[in-house]
DNA sequence: TTGTTTTTTTACCATTTGGTAAATCCACGA
DNA sequence: TCGTGGATTTACCAAATGGTAAAAAAACAA
């Protein structure tokens, strides 16, 4: 194993890093943690299965590194939520943002529910330290308008939660909805105005 | 195996394929079908494994039966909505049906979730036959309305993925809402009153 | 070029897991 | 109560899977 411990990683360790972590994104999104193997991944990447060993400590640390990494990318959207801004565009705006990353970024969104879905037993603490405190904040935030008369009564929490569930679906529940909809239409622009239209119509609600 | 061809089961065939379903639901739930193993049902169950592979073909026969069986169940709240019914009322009524039902069987959403996730591999053709032609139809009915200006014009495809994907969410990601709120919190009742007052809001927006 | 360190491969291993064969147990009708 | 067929257990197995040891190869510094 290449010994991290104050040495630099030589560019063959950042890259084939970087390729394992892509393959697991690959595998483990497709098939939840117990459901990808070590074989699988090993496949994707192009590499042997000893060989990814080498870079990491095994199976579980390939999915909690994978999270980890990949936890600052999803909180984004959300981060970038100005409390000086104007409420009814901020969130629309969040909302818009979070639906484009669930249709660029379909993986991720499934690889995060595949782990939440079970219970979240490895990424829970993460959850705890970033998206925690950030949800925390941001509630409080949207709380603020609403006191301040800005936006009508509603509830921020279950508001973030109903923006997570409606933006995640489609990437989520692709396979459903491919069915229903038929595999060759692209679902974005409709979900699109439907959510800013159902967003916005909660938003305009007289307070 | 039991020769079920055209044999009437017996007490005990009833029973124990009834404690097998029963266990299967709860360990398939939690852990997805890759993840659950025989020996976790079995032991659910009270029954060796063999024993269980007497009463069924296999762990996928366990698993496509107890989706079948639960694929009439979770329909059925969206069966109850009433083309001869007032359609604000029909829908916010369907709303509520749905979150009381992800509350009362979260397992049962669970296993949907999982399997749909993982691309649907197992139940495809049963969301074919059951779930895409009551799609169909109840989605012609809210056009229905929307053409009869009984209704703002929205997209009857996007609003049935908005209120499934809102009401599921509080049993598909429990785990990431009791993080969120609480463990001791009961989300349902903020809940309700939130999803009440967003599609409420989305249906009355002026036509 | 040579010696040393890093990277990769080869050859394994132990455990888990879905599944089976066959013996045994047991409920129940005649 | 005895026989028969359905129900259950015991004892397995082959494949898959996460992981390891050690040799070989490649990279690199001097």
């Amino acid at each position: 194993m290449p010994e991290n411990t104050a040495k630099k990683p030589s560019r063959i360790q950042q890259r084939n890093r970087r390729v394992i972590l892509e393959a697991a994104l690959e595998v483990f999104s497709r098939h939840g943690y117990r459901g990808a193997t070590l074989d699988q991944i090993a496949a994707e990447a192009g590499l042997s299965k000893p060989n990814i060993l080498y870079y990491f400590n095994g199976k579980e640390d390939i999915h909690v590194t994978l999270l980890s990494q990949l936890m600052e990318t999803w909180l984004d959207p959300l981060v970038e939520l100005d409390p000086e801004g104007d409420p009814r565009r901020e969130i629309l705006d969040y909302v818009e943002r979070k639906l484009t990353m669930s249709r660029q970024l379909p993986r991720e969104s499934r690889l995060f529910a595949n782990e939440i879905l079970q219970g979240a037993p490895r990424i829970a603490p993460e959850l705890e330290n970033h998206l925690k405190p950030l949800f925390d904040e941001k509630c409080a935030v949207i709380a603020g308008w609403v006191a301040d008369g800005k936006l009508p009564a509603l509830d921020p929490q279950h508001l973030l939660f109903s923006i997570w569930a409606t933006t995640q679906h489609y990437a989520d529940f692709e396979a459903q909805a491919a069915l229903l909809l038929g595999p060759e239409v692209d679902p974005e622009p409709r979900a699109a105005a439907h959510l800013q239209a159902m967003f916005g119509a909660l938003l305009d609600l007289p307070g």
